[in-house]
RNA sequence: GGGGAUGUAGUUCAGUGGGAGAACGCUUGUCUGGCAGACAAGAGGUCGGCGGUCCGACUCCGCUCAUCUCCA
């Protein structure tokens, strides 16, 4: 049996609204990584911030919760990824019909003996009462009371999302394997987790808001039901596992095949069984997140796929599997799931690729890891000591991404050991500091109440595709003061605030368009309001932020609002732009490039990619190229609405707006691009101008950014730079197309120069030297000094210049001198003191003469032995310091 | 979102405040009967970027970017 077909066979014959299930990375919802329940896509309809499409909705939903990664293996019914079963009710059906559904599929579809179904309802507390309803209608449908187990908060109230919001009591179904599963004890309950009973559903009756004190009634109460596909499949055949469902079947005996036939197929002895469990949940969530977009990376959700990647190539080493095994695995699994779940199979050949690129990753990382381990043991042996430091236990793991199962073994095989107590501790500690660090993103829910109290009572229109002003009244207002926000009656000159008017021609951030600027006034008295930024708040509730320039607006006014003609034209031709430039992509790099997100401002437009594998090198100039021809075409942007059915079928590219209603907008130009989308765009795509990519920078694995300019940014782009370049070439004497060929020349004649300049100054001044010192060899001790600064060299003479001239001398007498040369450096005074090894021996030690002789100039200085230098701040002391240093010397060697 | 690590020559990496190094690779020359031949000379660096401390920063401090890694 099909349980999938059948359960949503079963709803729409209830007159449910069948939709797909989303994917796994869920859209405009920054609050988690990863789709992980049914409702997720329905989260909005659940705050109201939108309209369901029907008030009874179901689905068969892919899921992924990191949250029991641990418990997997370990138990029979705990998985990453899943599917769940579930119907939804939005302001319709409540509790009565939930439960009847739910029990009407157990007992009359699956066939389930009403014997084996336990329920668990809310028992109620502190304020919150007992849920007695629920009890009421499981009994009305036959459940026996002492059959109907009631727990806290913890098991059967859900919510709210975050400190407030919609909430309420649930009910959950579980299903009893019979006593002789589990622990035998005569009061064992579903509460119970020794296996004996599993939850397959679980009912939530979204009832009350939660306002951060108390839980209020809603006047809209919904419904929320999820039921885990593999566990209802265990239930029907009584197996007590979902690994051993038909869901499971194929993939574990592919797994047993390649661990050798040795090893059975079966779950014999513990450790293979547990493996093979972790092997084939995780082999099914890596395939499901990369069909749905999830590429592996070191951070945020691709992150949890290369974690699960590592985890089942891990778990294949420890049953006997030594070659890249995972795609042979990834074939089972698309081929049983490709016809539920058909982007597996058109993104197999991606997933592959990804797979065995991260299976070398990975044995990269070991390489590194294990080259720290074996530092680290030979370091211990030196030590003669047997027991591996639990810090640097932890650092392996922590640091260099190490297995501690992996670290034990290597340890072993050196008769050494670990502290597994202690590396727990470690860890605890480690998890502990990142939970307490991590602060919740407030603000989304933060004036949701203000706003859904402000909807309820009002309706405005949007009117901008077809005007850029419109005689309006005002409906609302809210006063903005600092992070205050309240409604208001009146707003006054120089108040900041928000409007909302009956017919709006502005419109609203949605879908990475900025939100229009403009101004909202009043005509007989010159009354104005300043329209910075219009923002969409909840669905069908557009506000007007902005602060009153002159008079002041109260509720009721009628008023005339003008969009700002110059910044909307501005965002169409980026808006226009940002869908030429995605079609262009998609046609140099293949249709596998998705756009990632997308911001449309007045002055630029931003387009984040996925990519996969190795781009062209120019492909970035290619696309601009395309953008502009397609510019220069002229071509017609025209904007319909249709049926989504019909977007379908021409190929329109949906992104994340707008995904379930009636009809959609599209924008078609020419006849080659076509995109769901609810902006404003331009009539022709020459309004555009010219289109040019500011930039192209990797943001993420497998992700990049492009910005670009067009209209009167871009040609202010190419305007400024045309000026520097006529500068340089006025500056330079050369014309612009020789500029390139100029500088070059000019680059190495300045380079040769240089270099040849530094040689004649070196030997300039090395004449020098040897002008007062003399060129004959020394037989007695040479004290070279010389004072740069009154010598017209300059800054020219620097330290390093100074070293390499020592370095010359040192070479021409080769023993018995000492070098000690001063100059003034921007300002401030250097010392450099140089000498022969063989002054060493006696004694002499440059870099002991540097610190001294910088006190005296106020600085500091050191170096080596036989090299030093000292810098200081004050000029006038440079005498002393050399006398100083001079005096050193001599006394040292023994001369005067 | 919070930790840890790394970033130096084409590559792999040394370098604990004082004139940027090694090995391999590359170029050139000499020797050599072949397998990664031997020897010599040479080229190759904004020490990831920006800022600060200091007479002086590859080195210390702050920020930032990239890569790796652990946790949420």
């Amino acid at each position: 049996m099909d349980i999938r077909k059948e359960f949503l066979n079963f709803f729409k014959k209830n007159d449910h609204l069948i939709l797909p299930s989303s994917g796994l990375i869920p859209d405009n919802d920054t609050s988690v990584l990863l789709t992980t329940a049914g409702m997720q896509q329905f989260k909005p309809y659940y705050l109201g911030v939108k309209k369901p499409p029907f008030p009874r909705i179901s689905t068969v939903q892919k899921c992924f919760r990191t949250s029991d990664i641990e418990n997997i293996g370990k138990t029979d019914r705990h998985l990453t990824f899943f599917e769940m079963l579930g119907n939804f009710a939005f302001a319709d059906y409540f509790k009565e019909e939930a439960i009847g559904f739910a029990l009407s599929f157990l007992l009359d579809i699956l066939k389930i003996p009403e014997n084996k179904l336990w329920i668990t309802i809310f028992g109620g507390y502190e304020n919150l009462p007992m849920d007695k309803e629920a009890e009421k209608y499981w009994i009305k449908n036959g459940i026996l009371k002492e059959r109907i187990h009631k727990s806290g908060m913890k098991d059967n109230f859900w919510g709210p999302a975050g400190d407030t919001g919609p909430c309420g009591p649930s009910t959950e179904i579980y299903f009893d394997f019979g006593e002789k599963t589990g622990c035998g004890r005569k009061d064992c309950n579903p509460n119970c987790d020794c296996g004996r009973f599993i939850e397959i559903w679980n009912l939530v009756f979204t009832q009350y808001n939660f306002n951060g004190k108390d839980y209020l009634e809603l006047p809209n109460k919904n419904i929320d039901t999820g039921m885990g596909l593999e566990r209802i499949y265990s239930a029907v055949n009584g197996s007590n596992s979902v690994f051993r469902t038909p869901l499971f079947e194929n993939i574990i005996l592919k797994i047993s095949e390649i661990a050798g036939a040795d090893r059975g197929n079966d779950f014999e002895d513990e450790i293979n069984a547990r493996a093979k469990k972790i092997i084939s949940d995780h082999c099914r969530a890596i395939y499901f997140l990369i069909s749905d977009g999830v590429m592996p990376s070191n951070e945020g959700r691709g992150y949890i796929l290369r974690r699960i990647i590592r985890r089942a190539i891990r778990y294949g080493r420890l049953i006997g599997i030594k070659d890249c095994f995972l795609n042979e695995i990834g074939k089972v699994i698309i081929n049983d799931y490709r016809h539920s779940y058909p982007e597996l199979d058109s993104k197999k050949e991606i997933s592959f690729q990804v797979i065995s690129e991260e299976e070398k990753k990975f044995s990269n990382t070991l390489k590194d890891g294990i080259k720290v381990l074996l530092q680290n043991i030979s370091e211990l042996k030196s030590k003669n000591e047997s027991m591996l430091t639990p810090e640097n236990t932890f650092r392996l793991y922590d640091t260099y991404g190490f297995p501690v199962e992996l670290t034990e073994e290597i340890l072993k095989e050196n008769n050494l050991s670990l502290d597994m107590v202690k590396f727990n501790e470690f860890m605890k500690n480690h998890i502990k500091k990142s939970k307490e660090k991590t602060i919740f993103d407030k603000k989304i829910n933060e004036h949701l109440d203000l706003y859904r109290n402000i909807k309820s009572q009002t309706e405005n229109e949007f009117v901008g595709y077809e005007s850029n002003s419109s005689e309006t009244v005002i409906l609302s207002i809210l006063l903005n003061d600092n992070s205050l926000k309240k409604e208001t009656n009146e707003l006054n000159e120089g108040q900041k605030g928000e409007l909302i008017i009956k017919k709006t021609p502005f419109y609203g951030e949605k879908g990475g368009a900025a939100g229009d600027k403009g101004k909202i006034s009043v005509k007989h008295n010159n009354y104005l309001f300043e329209v910075n930024d219009t923002q969409i708040p909840f669905e069908g509730l557009i506000v007007h932020k902005g602060i009153v320039k002159k008079g002041s607006f109260k509720v009721g006014d009628e008023v005339f609002a003008e969009v700002e003609l110059s910044f909307r034209k501005n965002i169409s031709r980026n808006h226009t732009a940002t869908h030429l430039l995605h079609w262009a992509l998609r046609n140099i790099l293949g249709s596998e490039v998705e756009q990632a997100g997308s911001f449309v401002s007045d002055e630029r437009l931003r387009f984040d990619y996925k990519v996969f594998g190795k781009c062209e090198e120019d492909f970035i100039d290619k696309a601009e190229i395309l953008v502009n021809k397609k510019i220069l075409d002229n071509d017609i942007v025209k904007i319909f609405e249709t049926s989504r059915e019909y977007a379908q079928e021409i190929g329109a590219t949906a992104l994340f707006e707008e995904k379930y209603g009636q009809f959609v907008r599209v924008v078609e130009i020419g006849n080659y691009s076509r995109e769901l989308c609810g902006g404003i765009h331009v009539k022709r795509t020459g309004e555009i101008g010219l289109f040019k990519i500011l930039s192209d920078t990797g943001i993420g694995s497998n992700l990049r950014r492009i910005e670009a300019v067009t209209g009167t940014c871009s040609y202010n782009h190419i305007n400024t730079r045309e000026k520097i370049l006529k500068n340089i070439s006025y500056i330079i004497n050369t014309e612009i197309c020789d500029l390139e060929v100029k500088i070059n020349e000019l680059k190495t004649e300045l380079e040769e120069k240089k270099d040849k300049y530094n040689k004649l100054l070196i030997s300039n001044v090395k004449n020098k030297i040897f002008e007062k010192y003399g060129k004959q060899e020394i037989s007695e001790y040479k004290i070279l000094e010389y004072d740069f600064s009154q010598s017209g060299f300059g800054d020219e003479l620097n330290i390093k210049s100074l070293g390499i001239l020592t370095d010359e001398l040192k070479d021409y007498y080769k023993t018995k001198l000492f070098c000690m040369f001063s100059n003034i450096i921007n300002g401030k005074p250097i010392l450099v003191f140089s000498c022969t090894p063989d002054l060493n021996n006696k004694g002499i030690d440059c870099s002991k003469i540097a610190r001294e002789a910088a006190k005296i100039i106020k600085g500091g200085g050191g170096g080596k032995s036989d090299f030093s230098q000292a810098g200081g701040s004050d000029i006038s002391k440079i005498r002393e310091a050399s006398d100083f240093a001079l005096k050193t010397i001599r006394d040292c060697l023994g001369i005067s």
